[in-house]
RNA sequence: GCGCCCGUAGCUCAGUUGGAUAGAGCUCCGGAUUUCUAAUCCGGCGGUCACAGGUUCGAAUCCUGUCGGGCGUACCA
């Protein structure tokens, strides 16, 4: 729909013969205010006062040769507005098109771009807690906004599987492992190790010490060590996968920090000889002089001592995702802390001659009751999977007092769906960037602007497909949009095509989160 | 100290990148209904967009400053 307004308003400027400033693009959006009509365009102010003229003479005057074919009325409004009033017929046939339309009316992105997308990335043989959500959902969400628009995208749970824990989860695997409980329950029985051995380090200082020679040998290639810790990663691997199984999220690929370890030394050796590194205080350091916001803050790749960190990782996995999978963007969703991290690696990378477009998605922290951030080692954080089971029992209730008479299975079924969606719908329809506090009854809330008032019009609507079925046949010929209700249901509709493809411009599910919400709001009216 | 993010209704949050009289949900008050699943619909109350300047036809949005909150600031991840 608006890309034939903007047709239409180019060929009304050319037939006005009005000359167009150079870059100056007529837009066309929809209208904030239903009261001003469908669409709007405020080309006429903008060129008014690039041209020195009048702005409501110049939306007179196009107004005046203005075709749209009998799609819609304009007419001028306020300082110079044009507005567009979508006649029914129009709506009625864009419905009628969208109806066999397997996107939705909207387009394919051009170009379509190979796009690795690193999101989630727990550390192993630790739980996910709360924390992770946000990743998580936002990552998968803005992968699969970027697949369904054509792109080539690479989803890649980058683990924390290398560091400097394994040391204490070794020790403990070696002391305090207690056999029946790790065959009972993995994570539970990896999580009790590393608590029972971290509470012993800051009680025994020998003890770190122990922890940290289990390490160099891990390091070095000890078998024993080694066995131990390839078991500790798959056994935590299982458990994540079964928490991603829950919230329908899924990788192409699992290349944890272990995968580049053989890369680590290669790349800083080679970062030294090409200059784009130095040796500062025993140290490796890339210093990025010149450059006004980084000249104080260069990066550590190799320590004094000649260890690794999480900088030179990120690095050698930006080399492999460049070499390896030709990765156009790399788009990172992690938590605002690491800004500067990220800033630093992007500049590394761009002096070391790669410069595939790299974008930091950040996002705000989730905060205790206290408003004082949820602290990451502290131990007793809300688990993730504490977070599922209770929404999903809260939702079981509220089935058991609307649906009683219910089939227990599908009562199971609905208290997943509804449960898990109330987590998800809760993090997406959220603006990214703001901390949140973390409170259940927001999270789980069931009336509103929430996940199940989406749910329950998406069932509304199959009811009446399920009732239709085998007799009333739906085609674009008989479809007619008349009432305002159905207006507005088509008016919204249409926006669809017109919503997705801006998602990507500030990687923003929440503003697909909002459109829904609007769709279905449009949906129940019309229902009713 | 310096850098980044945030400040919008009583509460939780939107605000299509500079557009018109700033919108939702929750709460509260009032109404609808013999359901194509009421986990619904309709109406009402509620605002100095932290504050002060500036830019222009036009600012919650952009620029400067102030106040308040959060985060970060080379050998952790």
């Amino acid at each position: 729909m608006i890309e034939e307004l903007e047709q239409a308003m180019v060929a009304a400027l050319a037939g006005a013969g009005v000359e167009l400033p150079e870059g100056f693009r007529v837009q066309v959006e929809s209208s904030a205010d239903l009261r001003f009509g469908d669409y709007q365009s405020n080309a006429a102010m903008v060129l008014a006062k690039r041209l020195r003229m009048n702005p409501r003479e110049l939306a007179a005057k196009l107004i005046d040769v203005l075709d749209l074919g009998g799609m819609a009325t304009a007419d001028i409004a306020g300082p110079g507005f044009i507005n567009f009033r979508i006649e029914k017929e129009t709506w009625s046939r864009r419905v009628g098109e969208l109806l066999g339309d397997d996107r939705l009316g909207v387009p394919l992105a051009s170009p379509a771009q190979t796009i690795v997308v690193d999101f989630s990335a727990p550390n192993v043989a630790k739980p996910m807690h709360v924390g992770h959500i946000r990743s998580t959902i936002i990552g998968d969400s803005l992968s699969r906004i970027a697949r369904f628009l054509g792109h080539k995208v690479i989803t890649d749970n980058h683990i924390g599987d290398w560091g400097t824990q394994f040391g204490m989860i070794i020790h403990g695997w070696k002391t305090v492992l207690n056999d029946a409980a790790l065959q009972a329950d993995p994570v539970a029985e990896l999580l009790r190790v590393y608590r029972a051995v971290n509470a012993q380090c800051d009680a025994d200082e020998s003890i770190r010490e122990t922890c940290k020679r289990e390490l160099v040998k891990l390091q070095a290639g000890d078998a024993e060590n080694r066995l131990i810790w390839e078991k500790c990663v798959d056994l935590s691997k299982q458990g994540l996968q079964g928490i991603y199984d829950r919230l329908d999220v899924s990788f192409d690929y699992w290349y944890g920090e272990s995968f580049y370890n053989d890369r680590l030394a290669p790349l800083v050796d080679d970062m030294l000889s090409s200059g784009v590194a130095r040796e500062s205080e025993g140290a490796v350091c890339v210093f990025f002089d010149g450059d006004e916001k980084l000249e104080d803050k260069p990066t550590v790749v190799r320590k004094a001592d000649g260890g690794f960190l999480y900088a030179t990782t990120d690095l050698a996995t930006i080399d492999f995702r460049v070499e390896e999978w030709r990765a156009e963007q790399i788009w990172y969703v992690v938590g605002m802390p690491q800004q500067l991290h990220f800033q630093q690696i992007f500049e590394a990378t761009r002096k070391r001659g790669l410069n595939p477009q790299m974008h930091h998605i950040a996002f705000g922290s989730i905060l205790g009751e206290d408003r004082k951030l949820m602290k990451t080692r502290s131990g007793d954080n809300v688990q993730l999977v504490d977070v599922l089971d209770e929404s999903v029992e809260r939702a079981a209730k509220v089935i058991e007092e609307k649906n009683p008479g219910m089939d227990p299975g599908e009562k199971k079924q609905v208290a997943a769906i509804v449960g898990i969606g109330a987590v998800k719908f809760a993090e997406l329809s959220q603006h990214r960037m703001t901390d949140y506090v973390f409170s259940w009854d927001r999270m789980l809330a069931l009336q509103g602007d929430t996940a199940p008032y989406l749910q329950y019009s998406n069932v509304r609507v199959r009811s009446i497909f399920r009732k239709l079925e085998g007799g009333v046949q739906l085609d674009a010929a008989t479809l007619v949009v008349e009432a305002d209700a159905e207006v507005h249901l088509a008016r919204m509709l249409v926006r669809f095509g017109e919503t997705v493809p801006s998602l990507l411009d500030d990687f923003r599910p929440n503003l697909l989160a909002n459109y829904l919400l609007d769709l279905a709001k449009a949906f129940h009216s019309f229902f009713e």
